[in-house]
RNA sequence: GGGCCCGUAGCGUAGCGGUCUAACGCGCCUCCCUGUCACGGAGGAGACCGGGGGUUCGAAUCCCCUCGGGCCCGCCA
């Protein structure tokens, strides 16, 4: 009995009578000679079909139907990849008779106005071999990012999704019944991170994130994909900084050394990075946006702006990468008043000890300090107007009145990374099944 | 939440007041084709123009409502 063998295997079998199984890719009807297509997740083979009965097997069979397919492996420099499956004989395993709603051998169109047809059939679209690099992409640069963060001795965690109460502020939280108390759809681990370092000093999570903000951008879903990263025993906040820029510049480079075709076939921007990650400040920003030719001729001034402008991200990013060679940049310092509790200070500075790292023009992690002494979490809650005895606080804090060091760490959108680095329009493109303010399907 | 834009066969588009009983490309069906790789050729099926109301002698084309979707801003990953 032959064992199934696999396209990115055909250039070393040939002569050899193997078998093949995959989904009908293609077919190139010729008349008395036929190319078929076999797509399996290797790749795809060509095979040369001759004969007129097996032809007929396919006879009212579409793309997508799954093929075991036996033949010779013949070298031909007119095949794509210099082989093919010559003298086949076909073994319909699931026939396939309906249409496919959109083609899957062709890429589908990306174009914003189209994305609703991409994702209503994405069951199919993903079939598509162009459209499945992204997403071997995608898993890939979640391994990178995984295995750096073991590598420097990251401890890897779990954190519960569904909440009591909502607790962190800031977002939109979703709310849903829970055996008849209310819960909440977590927005981020920010909490149990921060807990989790008084016992590994540094944890990490990938996870998703939920955010019921009703934002219809190119940049947001309602379920996200977060990196969590937390570390204890930080020297300060640059040392934060350094570990965040190092741990993404060192997934980018693996990245576009492994999937250098991939990337170069879905028109990629070329990588830029420089020896470490430029940092500018957040009124640094505002001063050099507000002067150049574009604000002006707009008659724009954002100097007394609290948070950047996603044009002010997109003009730093490409004064980074033009000026300074890198696609990453940091935008620090920010200002007190755009803090959450949880940040810590520069009470001298009178900024807050928080970066945003910014990759070609978009928001890709927050990069904050926190603050680890308990009496001044007490202090700066009370000062936001949060009850510090509500249940929700409660196991946060005894992490914190049991001790905790100097700690930061970042929440870090993995499906923005994807989109950023893949070059595509909307971050839906880069998640398989999204979900936003109106999709819940598929 | 605010602003702007779009909705024509399975998919992508053209048509933007009468010549539209709606056109083209891809896909699909039938036939021809021995080296295709966006194969080629001949023929064919397939939409009543998102839905409702209105203006008009006449609407896919204008107006209103509604549903669906997109983009930007706010907010953020």
């Amino acid at each position: 009995m032959n064992e199934r063998k696999l396209a990115r295997e055909l250039k070393e079998l040939v002569g050899q009578k193997i078998t093949v199984k995959g989904w009908l890719h293609k077919k190139r009807l010729l008349g008395g000679l036929n190319f078929l297509t076999l797509r399996d997740r290797s790749g795809l083979i060509q095979m040369l079909v001759e004969d007129k009965d097996e032809m007929e097997k396919l006879r009212g069979l579409q793309i997508g139907t799954v093929l075991s397919v036996s033949g010779v492996v013949v070298a031909d420099e007119r095949a794509p990849g210099g082989a093919e499956l010559h003298n086949v004989v076909l073994t319909v395993e699931t026939p396939v008779t309906d249409e496919p709603p959109i083609e899957i051998d062709k890429p589908i169109s990306h174009k914003s106005e189209h994305l609703d047809t991409l994702f209503d059939n994405r069951v199919l679209n993903i079939r598509n071999v162009q459209e499945g690099k992204i997403f071997r992409i995608r898993a890939a640069m979640t391994q990178y990012l995984r295995e750096y963060l073991i590598e420097n001795e990251f401890v890897e965690i779990d954190t519960p999704k569904f909440l009591g109460a909502a607790t962190e502020g800031g977002a939109e939280v979703f709310t849903l019944d829970y055996f008849g108390k209310e819960a909440t759809l977590a927005q981020s681990p920010q909490f149990y991170k921060q807990i989790m370092v008084g016992a590994f000093e540094r944890v990490f999570e990938i996870n998703h994130a939920y955010r019921a903000e009703p934002s219809a951008t190119t940049r947001h879903m309602t379920e996200l994909t977060m990196l969590d990263v937390e570390m204890g025993f930080v020297s300060g906040h640059e040392e934060v900084r350094e570990f965040v820029g190092g741990l993404a510049a060192s997934v980018l480079r693996r990245t576009y050394s492994d999937f250098a075709d991939e990337l170069k076939s879905l028109q990629a921007p070329e990588l830029r990075l420089a020896e470490r990650v430029p940092e500018f400040t957040v009124a640094e920003i505002h001063e050099m946006y507000s002067s150049s030719a574009a604000a002006k001729k707009a008659g724009v001034d954002t100097r007394d702006e609290k948070d950047l402008t996603p044009d002010e991200e997109r003009f730093i990013c490409e004064y980074a990468r033009k000026e300074l060679g890198s696609d990453l940049v940091y935008a620090t310092d920010f200002p007190i008043e755009a803090a959450k509790f949880y940040h810590k200070v520069d009470a001298e500075k009178g900024v807050t000890k928080w970066a945003d790292l910014l990759y070609r023009g978009l928001e890709l992690a927050t990069v904050p300090l926190r603050e680890n002494n308990y009496e001044k979490m007490i202090e700066q809650m009370k000062k936001a107007g949060l009850d510090v005895d509500a249940e929700g606080y409660k196991y946060y804090l005894q992490a914190f009145k049991y001790g905790l060091p100097m700690h930061g760490g970042c929440g870090f959108g993995v499906d923005r990374f994807v989109k950023q680095t893949v070059g595509l329009a909307n971050i839906k493109e880069a998640v398989l099944f999204p979900r936003d303010i109106n999709r819940l399907t598929p």
